[in-house]
DNA sequence: CGCGATTTTGATCAATGTCAAAGGTGGTGG
DNA sequence: CCACCACCTTTGACATTGATCAAAATCGCG
């Protein structure tokens, strides 16, 4: 289980807003500008906690929201639902993610929030939120770069699944999760991780069929780069799945030009 | 020639600033929210003006930007290359898109940028913009809502790469530029548009072959959905359009979980 | 009028999807 | 503690989409 870091801390009950001083990711939230004594803006603005079972969905494509919501602990994953009945990923959001900021707070989502693991977030009411920004210049700021980089790892996505063939894109997609679990060790990403994924979300990720993924991952595992197996990622070769998933190497291409 | 408004009547001398108050697309940019008096925060913060012509760059991958820009005519095309050498389209931007920002100001960027008419932006120093941003709330939010709205277009890119066949891809991508062209006019997407894009353009932002792209619009065009010749595309058939391309039923799929 | 870049077409090939059926795995209730 | 069940994984045979290659036709432009 990789999450419960927080859940076996907080209180299970629901809607109890919880000390935003012992909030222990702000530093990864869009409340990061708020330090020491500015805390009572959020924790006032701050509906209240509240935890959802994995499988659970915090929120469905078409639907109005109310309310926007910092990820506390656990998985989500971002999807849209294409007419075909098709479900695409977008995006999984880990700790410290905002979820439910559009550009337009009135208008329905398109994406769909559904928890991998147990989760907990805290909320905040929708509608109030840009005056709330409005009022706090760095916390809009921050909004602004948690935007920003989602929509770099949106990009990567379609510079993976648009240009790479299966295995490749495979070894890059799970070797984007790592790097983004790991963020700060700059140890190589040997070993073994928990990752609540069944082939079918990587299938829905990566634009492929769910039994062309298992075959892809019968060849990483042949060739002795990494195995998956019952939510556990162990990667044997970093240096050949680095090489796959073209990490590091990414503009050298371009060098030439400049 | 689908631009030129502004280059037509905009001094062709570069790096000469251009009066903000007659900025004739001020509110579709990030400079939306100074209006009147406030105006001039904008205006002295501004480097200048840069004209380039179509097929230039405005700025490659790997590159450290010093600069910001506000695109104020003509198309941009914004990709990433990849390793293998190939080049993925991940956006086209139009007038009024605010390009070179990201989360973190001093790195290089992942991006590049190449200019699919002439072009015309106005710069703002990159290092201080954050800064600016600070100062001036209404603009962090303001970059905020462009941020979420770029983000909200690559995810439904990543639906249509990632879940669409060829057909219905290439519909989808057509459908959604014409509607960002027309974004204020609700009749029907019916007549001619010019649209400065080759073939190659449209294969590699939508992951496909150039040599399929063209099998894939001649279809449509045997179909009598549409035409796309000399860079000029003629929507024949507006209902079907839209039926191939999911617009407008995008959320149905959902409706029977509420 | 001619040249480089784009578009178009046909033939062939490779990558990935679909279908169907057989194992695993973990969770739950008796 | 065991048995069962739902869901996930794995595999093989086959179908299909889209890629690649190569050559001819067309277009924009000087």
């Amino acid at each position: 289980m990789p999450s419960g870091t927080i859940l076996k801390t907080l209180p299970r009950a629901p809607s109890i807003p919880v000390d935003c001083a012992h909030c222990p990711i702000r530093e990864q939230t869009v409340c990061r500008p708020f330090r020491g004594p500015g805390l009572e803006v959020v924790q006032e603005f701050k509906l209240g906690d509240r935890f959802l079972p994995a499988g659970s969905d915090l929120f469905w494509p078409g639907q109005e929201l109310s309310e926007l919501y910092n990820l506390l602990d656990g998985w989500v994953v971002l999807y849209r639902i294409l007419a075909s009945g098709r479900r695409q990923i977008v995006d999984f959001a880990l700790p410290g993610a905002f979820l439910g900021y559009q550009s337009q707070l009135d208008q329905p989502t398109q994406l769909g929030a559904e928890c991998l693991t147990d989760v907990a977030v805290c909320t905040f009411p929708r509608k109030s939120f840009n005056d709330l920004a409005l009022r706090h210049p760095a916390l809009a700021l921050q909004l602004a770069r948690l935007n920003a980089q989602a929509l770099s790892r949106a990009h990567g996505q379609l510079a993976n699944i648009g240009s790479r063939p299966a295995v490749e894109r495979t070894a890059h997609f799970l070797c984007e999760i790592l790097l983004r679990l790991r963020r700060d060790e700059t140890a190589p990403l040997r070993g073994a991780v928990d990752i609540p994924l069944t082939q079918t979300h990587i299938a829905e990720a990566l634009g492929l069929s769910s039994v062309y993924v298992n075959k892809t991952l019968r060849e990483l595992r042949e060739e002795g780069v990494l195995v998956l197996k019952n939510g556990r990622l162990t990667v044997l070769d970093p240096v050949r799945l680095a090489e796959l998933a073209e990490f590091e190497t990414e503009f050298s291409a371009h060098e030439k030009i400049a």
